[in-house]
RNA sequence: GGUGCCAUACCCAAGUGGUAAGGGAAAGGUCUGCAAAACCUUGAUGCAUCGGUUCGAAUCCGAUUGGCACCUCCA
C-alpha cells in the first residue's frame, strides 16, 4: 500500500515515492535552544516523529538528520535589540555556550520522556559555520548576493520563481507589517535577507568566526541549507517543521539551495499546525509557559500528552487546555487497563493469521498511510480492543503493531504484579473481609473509608476484595 | 491590504460525492449489602447560515456569518 502524504509545495496528498528507493532522507527543523521548550513546539516533533514512525513500518529506511540552532543571532519575539541566547544568558550569569548546551540536554530529555525516536543525525549550527561560509561563496560566485551596509544580502531578484512554495505575491506583499519587526534599508528588495553578518544592529555578538566578508556570524536561514546538503545530498526527499516556517524560513532556505545548486532541492514539504491556548498561538512570553515539565508537576504522565496530540490529526489546529488533557489521561490509562486484562489473560504476541486480524491490520495501514490519520488510527486501536472476533493473542499483537506508530510505550505494559501494601492497610482490608462475613455494613463502611482516607481503594470482585492506590 | 486554514453531538475530534469513526462526559444495565471499580448498552434524520450543481452533498460551487494563523529570525 502506497504512503500517502499531503506536500504543502502542491497543496494536495501525493503518494510518497523516495528518490533513492528504500532509503528516505528527512530533515526537520530542529529547537532553538535559548529557553525551554513549550508543547506547542513539543507537538511538531511529535508529527515528525509520527512521519518517521509511519515511514518505517511502511519499510522504509529513514536517515533522519535535525539541526540545533545554537548560533546567538537570534532575536527575541519582540526584536528588542538583544538576541535570545545573550538575553538568557546576561538574566541567568551563564555564557552563551552554557545556555545553548543546557536548554539541548532540557530539549532532548522532553524528547526522550515522549518516546521520540532520536534523528540520526543531531547537528549544531555552530559546528558547521565552514560548510555555511561555502555555501555562501557559492551563491556569491552564481551572483545571487550583494554586499550592503556590511551584511551579506541574498537577492530574490536573482531568481525566477522565489515564493513558490509560500506563494507569496511579491507585488502586494507589505514589509514589516508587525509593529515589533523594524525595516532594513540596507535591502534592495524588502524580502531580500541576510547570508552574513558583519555589522548587525544589534551590534557585537558573543558569538563570531572569520569569514570571507569580515568577522561576523551567519543569517538564519542559511544554516538548514548547509547542514541538510551536507548530510542528505543537494536533493533529499522530505523537509519538514512548523507551519510558521513556510512564508519566510522555509521559503528562503528553498531560494539560497536552489540558486547554489540550480536543482530540485526537496521533494516533499511537510509542516505541523500549531497547537493553541487559551490566548491563541502558544507563547514562551504571555501567559503560562506551558512545558512538559509543569505538565509533570501537574501529575500527567508524558504518555498523556502524547495520546492528547495523536487524537488531533497533524495538519489542524489542535486546543490545549488541561480538561482536554485530562481526557486524554482516562482514555490512555483505559487503554493500558485493557491491555493489561490481555496479559491477565495470559496474551502473547503471535503471528497474525486469521483474515480479520489481517484485515483489522490492513484497516489501520491504510489509516495511517493516509497522511497519518492518526485520530481514526486510533479508532482501530479501539475496534480492535473491542472486538469479540479476535483472540486475546491476536488483539495483543495488533496492539504491539499499532504502538510502533502510536509510541504509547504499550509494550513496556506488563501483567499486573501483586502490589505490596503496608502490613497496616491489609490488616484494615482483612478486617473488612471479616466484618462483610459478618455482615456487619457498618463496620465495613467505616473500614472503608478509614483505608480511603490513607489513600487506598477498595474493590471489592466476585473473586474477594482487593486495594488499589489512589492517582 | 495580502496569504492560508477552520466551523461536525455536552466537550475533544475523524470523515472531502453513496447516507455521520473514535475518545471523554452522561444515562441505562450486569455485578454488589450499598458503593466504587470492572464490563456491556445507548447517543447527531444531522455536519455555522442561505442558495446552487447532482439520482444522491458534511463533502463540490457561490454568497453570508463567526473563528484562527502567517506576512523579516515563532513549532
Amino acid at each position: 500500500m502506497p504512503v500517502l502524504l499531503y506536500n504543502t509545495m502542491n497543496r494536495c496528498v501525493e503518494e510518497f515515492v523516495p528518490l533513492d528507493d528504500q532509503q528516505v532522507g528527512l530533515y526537520s527543523c530542529g529547537p532553538t535552544v535559548y529557553n525551554y521548550a513549550h508543547i506547542g513546539n513539543l507537538r511538531t516533533f511529535l508529527f515528525e516523529d509520527l512521519l518517521k514512525r509511519v515511514l518505517q513500518l511502511s519499510g522504509f529506511s529513514v536517515n533522519h538528520v535535525m539541526n540545533i540552532t545554537d548560533v546567538g543571532h537570534l532575536t527575541g519575539d519582540g526584536d528588542d535589540g538583544e538576541d535570545k541566547l545573550e538575553h538568557m544568558a546576561h538574566k541567568t550569569n551563564r555564557t552563551v555556550w552554557e545556555i545553548a548546551s543546557y536548554y539541548t540536554d532540557a530539549f532532548f530529555k522532553d524528547y526522550d520522556e515522549l518516546n521520540m525516536i532520536r534523528p540520526s543525525t543531531v547537528c549544531k549550527a555552530t559546528d558547521h559555520i565552514q560548510q555555511m561560509i561555502a555555501l555562501i561563496k557559492r551563491l556569491e560566485e552564481g551572483g545571487h548576493t550583494y554586499i550592503s551596509g556590511g551584511n551579506v544580502y541574498f537577492s530574490i531578484d536573482s531568481i525566477p520563481d522565489y515564493g513558490k512554495l509560500a506563494r507569496l505575491d511579491l507585488e502586494s506583499l507589505r514589509t514589516a507589517v508587525r509593529e515589533d519587526v523594524e525595516a532594513d534599508d540596507n535591502k534592495r528588495n524588502s524580502k531580500d535577507f541576510v547570508l552574513w553578518f558583519t555589522n548587525s544592529k544589534h551590534g557585537e555578538q558573543a558569538m563570531m568566526w572569520p569569514s570571507p566578508w569580515g568577522r561576523g556570524f551567519p543569517g538564519w536561514h542559511i544554516e538548514c541549507s548547509a547542514m541538510s546538503m551536507h548530510y542528505l545530498g543537494e536533493s533529499f526527499d522530505i523537509h519538514c517543521g512548523g507551519i510558521d516556517a513556510i512564508p519566510v524560513h522555509h521559503t528562503n532556505e528553498i531560494a539560497q539551495s536552489e540558486a547554489a545548486t540550480g536543482k530540485p532541492w526537496v521533494k516533499y514539504w511537510m509542516h505541523g499546525e500549531f497547537l493553541l491556548d487559551e490566548t491563541g498561538k502558544m507563547s514562551k512570553s504571555k501567559g503560562e509557559f506551558l512545558t512538559l515539565s509543569l505538565l509533570k508537576s501537574k501529575g500527567f504522565d508524558p504518555m498523556d500528552y502524547r495520546y492528547f496530540c495523536l487524537g488531533g490529526h497533524y495538519r489542524s489546529q489542535l486546543k490545549f487546555n488541561f480538561d482536554s488533557l485530562s481526557t486524554a489521561r482516562t482514555a490512555r490509562t483505559n487503554v493500558y487497563d485493557r491491555v493489561q486484562n490481555l496479559l491477565k489473560d495470559g496474551a502473547k504476541q503471535v503471528t497474525l493469521a486469521s483474515e480479520h486480524a489481517l484485515s483489522s491490520q490492513r484497516a489501520f495501514m491504510e489509516h495511517i498511510q493516509n497522511d497519518l490519520n492518526t485520530p481514526r488510527a486510533l479508532a482501530d486501536l479501539w475496534g480492535v480492543l473491542k472486538d469479540d472476533r479476535l483472540s486475546s493473542d491476536e488483539k495483543y499483537s495488533l496492539v504491539l503493531l499499532f504502538d510502533q506508530v502510536f509510541g504509547l510505550r504499550l509494550s513496556s505494559i506488563t501483567a499486573p504484579e501483586k502490589e505490596t501494601f503496608p502490613p497496616e492497610a491489609e490488616a484494615l482490608l482483612l478486617k473488612r473481609v471479616q466484618a462483610k462475613k459478618e455482615k456487619n455494613w457498618a463496620l465495613a463502611d467505616s473500614l472503608r473509608s478509614e483505608l480511603d482516607a490513607m489513600g487506598y481503594l477498595v474493590k471489592d470482585t466476585p473473586s474477594g476484595s482487593s486495594l488499589e492506590k489512589k492517582m
